[in-house]
This record gives structure tokens, sequence and C-alpha cells, in this order.
DNA sequence: ACCTGAACACCGTTCAAGT
DNA sequence: ACCTGAACACCGTTCAAGT
């Protein structure tokens, strides 16, 4: 039989999407593949580099080509990739979080970003930045999806909210429910356009300096947006 | 003796601090109270609800009162508030990453974030999807920061990508070691401006409109996703 | 009510021995 | 070279029994 590297990460993602990451266990991938789980340790020095193999298969297509569309739609591909990426396996967005060493995928990714960043008029480092600021959002949100798609419908904020007692204002009663009644694509894609909205602000050297770039934020000085206070 | 809850959570805190989160099992924090591992579940029904506690007790002063500044500076302040709170307990962004149930306070500080997000404008849904971003910014910024300060120094992405072997651009070779060079602090601050500059725009009308409020985003670039849809 | 002592059902990992 | 079988050193959790 001769089991490969590649043999063992098709079996883990596969293993993933029937039981989830809590279930994965070295003896349980073993079995699935008709072997005793030492045997893995042949192919892979510990679970840890198993892992980090099934979360850089995970983000294989992040480092396709882009379309040739304005920077700011580029960013937005990107990360609506990475979020397919991590939603098309079960707990991907866990196994991807908990990587500890960097694939090919994750850094032919990453420099596909930083290099979108950098055409929008970013300096390399602060591209570097903004890639992993990215990377930090799309992850947590998508975390936060899954869970919730494994949730028992009795037990979510808003029960365990009630149940704590504590006072909440009105706005955060009504945001609670959206998280529960809006489509998570839609808000995953609020998000994004956030972080856009400040770049094409920051990285144009034209539309800057709205704000200090940089100084002590407790500064500058109140009424600039005042106006928009409600 | 007596153990209290609080009593359990403050050894667990300072075990957290000398031993780190993966040496903290049931056994070894009931030896730092002279108590058996299996007696804390008198205290507590499992190790993830009292982790929950630890991290409630983490972000315990995230809903202290804001000083009366314009809502991006409060914007900020309660960025740097939280990532202050995860860095004052070894693995503290961990901790907090890992909680299941949301604790009081951690409801306190988010009902905050929510309403200074509505006094600058937004809708109170939005303002919820704006508080989660944030809260996933802060929480992957600061869990990297985290790793790296406990990580030898010859075990950097830097050298692992050299010895992938990985074609990178010359911008991202720069950006790498910007990650190693540059003080989080300053990394931090700069992604914590970037998603305000965002809000300042979305949130104004009178700002708002450099882009579609909303909308497909595959609309403006035809064809993009293709690689996409499996 | 709180804790001990001991068990149960697991883990990741190692390694001589087989093929 | 790859895998088995069995062990080692742990886990989280439970629960009768003690105080």
């Amino acid at each position: 039989m001769a089991l490969r590297k590649s043999d063992v990460v098709d079996a883990a993602l596969r293993f993933l999407d029937i039981e989830g990451l809590d279930q994965l266990t070295m003896r349980k991938l073993g079995a699935s593949l008709n072997v005793h789980g030492g045997a893995l340790y042949r192919h892979f020095p510990n679970k840890e580099a198993l892992l980090d193999a099934v979360a850089d298969k995970i983000v294989q297509d992040m480092g396709d080509p882009l379309p040739d569309s304005p920077w700011t739609d580029q960013v937005e591909i990107l990360g609506n990739r990475l979020r397919t990426a991590l939603l098309s396996h079960r707990d991907g967005a866990r196994v991807v979080a908990g990587t500890f060493a960097p694939g090919v995928n994750t850094i032919v990714g990453s420099d596909m970003a930083v290099q979108v960043l950098c055409r929008a008029g970013l300096p390399p480092a602060q591209a570097g930045w903004v890639t992993f600021a990215l990377f930090y959002y799309v992850l947590g949100h998508t975390i936060e999806e899954q869970a919730q798609r494994q949730l028992p419908s009795d037990n979510n904020w808003r029960v365990r909210n009630e149940r704590l007692d504590v006072q909440v204002s009105p706005q955060f009663a009504v945001a609670l429910d959206s998280l529960w009644d809006t489509d998570p694509a839609e808000r995953f894609q609020y998000g994004l356009r956030v972080f856009v909205e400040g770049l094409s602000h920051l990285a144009a050297p034209s539309a800057q300096q709205t704000r200090p770039a940089s100084g002590d934020a407790t500064r500058e000085a109140p009424g600039k947006r005042g106006n928009l206070a409600r």
C-alpha cells in the first residue's frame, strides 16, 4: 500500500469534513487509512506538522492569478477567496488559525496580497502589516461562522446574555439579533469594505492626511467628525 | 480552606503567567491550590467553563468609562485597551480567543464599542459587525505578538521561508523583515487606524459613496470568481 | 459542602520487532 | 521503508467514600 504524505493529508481533510477537528486524533485518522496511529509518524514528525500540511492544502488556491481590476477589488477578491477556502472544509478556519509553520501556499498567497497593496501605494512594510490584519479579520469571522453553524439553536449569545442577566443597551440588543438574522456573507463583506475604504484613504497620497498619520490618538482636536453624532 | 470560584480563577491566572496555557491542566492547577484535579469540578462544570471565567477576568477593564473624545479616538482607545488587557497575562490572547461563552465583562465591553460606533453614525447592526471585526483584529494581532515573544529567535518566518525555498517578491521580503524589526505596538496602531479611517468614511453620510455602499463585490469585475465556485 | 483516591476512557508519541 | 503491537506518560472527567 505504501502511504504517501499527500494520502494522509487527503484523509485528514476527509475526516475533518465528516467528524470535525475535535474528533481528529492520530489513532482515528490512522484507522481511516487502515493503519495504526503510530504509523503516521513515518510521514509527519508530529500532529502539528500534519495539521500544518492540512492547513496549507486548504489555502492552496490563494495564489491563483487575480483579474486585472482596481486594487480595491483585488483586495476584496483575496478576502473572499480566503473565506471561501476556509469554509470549504469543516473547521477549516480553526485548522488554519492553529497553523504554526506557514506552508508554501500561505506564503504565496500573502505575497500576492502584499504586492496588491504595494501597487495601491502602501510601503512594503505596511503592506505586510495590512495583509496580516486582513488575515486576522477573515480568520476570526470564519471561525465564528463555522462555530455558529454547528451550534444548537438554543445555545446562542442572545440566550446566554439573558441568562447572565446583564443590562445591555437597546442598540446592543439589535446588534446581537443581527448576528443571527443576517447572512454571514453580508456581514463579512461589510467589514471587508470598511477595511478597503480605510486603505484607499491612507494609501493614496492625494487622499491622505485627513488625520495625523502618527502620534497620540487622544491629541486630536475634537469636532472634526462631530456632525455624524446623532 | 474552602476554595471559591474566584480563588480558582486567580490561581489559573497566576499559573498562566508562570507556565503558560499549554501547561495548564486541571491536575496541575489543582496542585497549585493544594488540591486534587478532580476537586476543581466542584467549582466549574469543566475546564472550558473555567477558562471562560479566566478569559472574562482578563478583559475586566474593557467597560471602564471612556474619555469624552471624538469617536475615532474612542475606538482606538478601546482597541488599545483590549490589546493591553490581553498582553497583561501570558497567553492571554489565546485564552480569550478560545472563549466559548462570553462573560459579563465581554458583553459590557462589546456593548460599549457598539454604542461608540452608533454615535459615529453606524446603524446598530453594522456597529455590531464592526465591533466583532475589531475584536478579531486585536485578537489575531495579539496572539501573534505573544507567540512571537515566546519563539526562539532562529525560528521565525524568514528562516522558514528560506528553508521552504519559495520564491517571494522583494516587497514581500521587506514586509517579512519588518515583522521582526518593527515595534508590534506600531504595527498594531497602523491597522487600527486603517480600520477607523474606513469607518469615518463609511459612517458619515457626507463622506460616503466613494464606492458603492452595498452590493455584490463580484459585480464590478466579471468572471473573477470562476476559480472559487466549486 | 468540599475534597480524596482511584478509576475510566481516552490522548500524542516512541520504539522494538516484524514484513 | 513501512507498519504492528505495545508501551509510556500523560489528559479531562467521574464518583464512591471520607471529613
